[in-house]
DNA sequence: ATAAATATGCGAATGAGTTGCATATGCAGT
DNA sequence: ACTGCATATGCAACTCATTCGCATATTTAT
């Protein structure tokens, strides 16, 4: 456990807006100055592989990072702002359950998300 | 109407696979042999645009493509074997308008992969 | 056929992410 | 606290998909 790693780690707490790796270098400086972009993303990786973290593309270029403890939720994008809110469906979870073995498969994986603009 | 993108879209009809720029610009050379990368890339970004073709990341580093005009599905990604299975459900495809409403949106576009693994 | 408008090929540029390597740091074990 | 080794870091160079500039070729309109 590494000054550096210390740093990313408080910078991914204290965020709550699934920031991409520059946002968490620039978070990260706050607490480690010297920190290197490199570390950010050799820690993302290293973090996403022992499951602490969920990488996300929003399809903005640059991949975005959440801690992974938080109960499964996928995500609405706003079209308009930019904005990511969380959402968990009971009867979706179920359901793309039940899409993937009708097709003969065991779900090991999923990815949603939904594009909207505020109704109205 | 040129000869490069009349052997871009003779390629894409072609393909029942979800191509890469790479496998379509191999694809095309059969049309077409001095047509060169970029030209296919010019073109699948024009295709994208004027909604003849969708464009997929399927998180294999390279966007994949396919013509837009068939039925609204999804796709199944075997994890085992990589072959990209659609499948439509209108339950799935109510529910996602129906969260995006419940969270005060208007859906406008939506993501859905599943990965699996055969069953048993 | 001619000219203006567009598209192409090529190679250079971009930008997120990775990596080699020399140095610095963390962590035993003393 | 001191030493040694394993591991992590910073930096710069690299990768790889995609984009872009520009001179030339192809299309399309006249
Ligand atoms: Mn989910
Ligand atoms: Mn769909
Ligand atoms: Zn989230
Ligand atoms: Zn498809």
């Amino acid at each position: 456990m590494t000054t550096a790693r210390r740093a990313i780690l408080k910078a991914l707490e204290n965020s709550e807006d699934h920031p991409d790796a520059l946002m968490l270098h620039d978070r990260a400086k706050e607490f480690d100055p010297t920190i290197a972009q490199a570390t950010v993303y050799r820690t993302m990786r290293l973090l996403e592989q022992e499951g602490l973290v969920e990488k996300h593309d929003f399809g903005n270029g640059r991949a975005r990072y959440e801690e992974a403890e938080k109960e499964q939720h996928d995500h609405l994008i706003n079209l308009s702002t930019g904005e990511i809110i969380e959402f968990h469906d009971t009867d979706l979870e179920a359901l793309k359950i039940e899409i993937a073995k009708r097709l003969g498969f065991d779900l090991k994986d999923h990815r949603l998300e939904l594009y909207g603009v505020p109704k109205e």
